[in-house]
DNA sequence: AACCTGACTCGCC
DNA sequence: AGGCGAGCCAGGT
């Protein structure tokens, strides 16, 4: 079990309808450090239609607009059909839809 | 094999 | 309050 397959196992323990922030997932797999890591590791191998990499968002809600896996944009729009709401167009309303904790993987 | 860099976050000036 | 550096992992050069 490599650090990448723990953050993908993470993610795809995240609800429907929830996001998690990138701190959240490395918490989740032991070490709040490895935030930016999770980036990375969804940015390397993010499995389409596996891992839902769309719930997962910077701290302030907002979604990294460099990258997204077809196109910025997209990623609202997936959520939006999930039924997350957001306070503008780039920023999830956190306070409703952040999951509150996420399992801690092995 | 060493070095650089990339979807982040937090603490210290 | 805003800017800067550190910590973390993997893959490419």
């Amino acid at each position: 079990m490599t650090t990448f397959d723990r953050v993908y196992e993470a993610v795809k323990l995240i609800p429907r309808g929830s996001v998690a922030t990138y701190g959240q997932v490395a918490e989740a797999i032991g070490n709040k450090r490895l935030a930016r890591v999770v980036g990375y590791a969804l940015h390397a191998n993010p499995q389409p239609g596996v891992i839902p990499c769309h719930r997962v968002v910077m701290k302030d809600g907002a979604m990294s607009d460099g990258f997204a896996f077809g196109g910025a944009g997209r990623q609202a729009e997936l959520l939006r059909a999930e039924g997350v709401t957001f306070l503008d167009d780039t920023h999830v309303d956190m306070a409703r839809h952040r999951v509150r904790a996420l399992p801690l993987i092995q």
